[in-house]
DNA sequence: CTTGACACACGAAGATCTTCGTAGTAACTT
DNA sequence: AAGTTACTACGAAGATCTTCGTGTGTCAAG
């Protein structure tokens, strides 16, 4: 049995870029995948391969293996695993201080008047959401 | 030469939790630096010391040896450091969406009433000092 | 049927991260 | 002075992440 749970599985940078792909095309082919990763970075077509087989195995994609040529979709939405991430870092980098991930995120990127109604729209959604 | 800059040298899982106690304590020594994450979870001695050795050495803290125990301190600020993973996560699983990672920093865990307050005071502040 | 294009499986190497044991040395104790 | 304790330095092993090459099978042309 497997001794443990260990968490949740955080994907590796390579492969939340497998993923990236694979929320914004939807269900694809390796083929489908590595064209779109190899027009940004030079990368091989087998190493985009053997990361999905790799994801395959973590549960992190579900695979369709009915055509000769597979079928990868992400097991998981999205904002779920955008949700994890985030979580992971909150509690790691910031003692779980939200106020403190927020303020660390706006100043990142030089964050426009617009993206802050933006996000202020976003708190109240949320507030009423949970209320 | 150091062919390239490499962005930014971020910090590790283990070498962050070096760092958040630098950060609570100031500068302190090995011993210190141990004693505090060893009463959390089992840690060799000599495993906290190699890590700040390699820190010194990426430049992630800065080391006063004049006297036997030497004392480290964190090399950035809380903040600033804070402010690079913060932008790095941003970049890397949110595609430069601050909303999108504000909205999943807060359904990461559970964000109270109170906790909202502060972030939109924090967020106008913000606001306000970009203007 | 042979060849070539295309697909998956897999092993292995290199890089980085993490952990620990051992050696050497300085300082205190008796 | 010899023994004990408190440090730093360092090598190396194990784990994980990343990349790539090779082997093998399938399918369609020719």
């Amino acid at each position: 049995m497997p001794s443990k749970p260990k968490a949740i599985q955080l994907p590796t940078d390579a492969e939340l870029e497998i993923l990236t792909v694979l929320w914004s095309r939807g269900p694809s082919t390796v083929r489908d995948v590595h064209e779109t990763i190899a027009a940004r970075k030079p990368t091989q077509y087998t190493t985009v391969l053997k990361f999905m087989q790799i994801m395959a195995g973590k549960g992190l994609v579900k695979r369709d293996a009915k055509e000769r040529a597979h079928v990868y979709e992400a097991a998981r939405p999205r904002e779920w695993t955008q949700q994890q991430l985030a979580g992971d870092l909150l509690q790691r980098a910031f003692s779980g201080s939200a106020k403190s991930l927020v303020l660390g995120a706006l100043s990142a990127r030089k964050t426009s008047r617009d993206d802050l109604a933006e996000i202020r729209k976003a708190i109240d959604e949320y507030e009423k959401g949970t209320r």
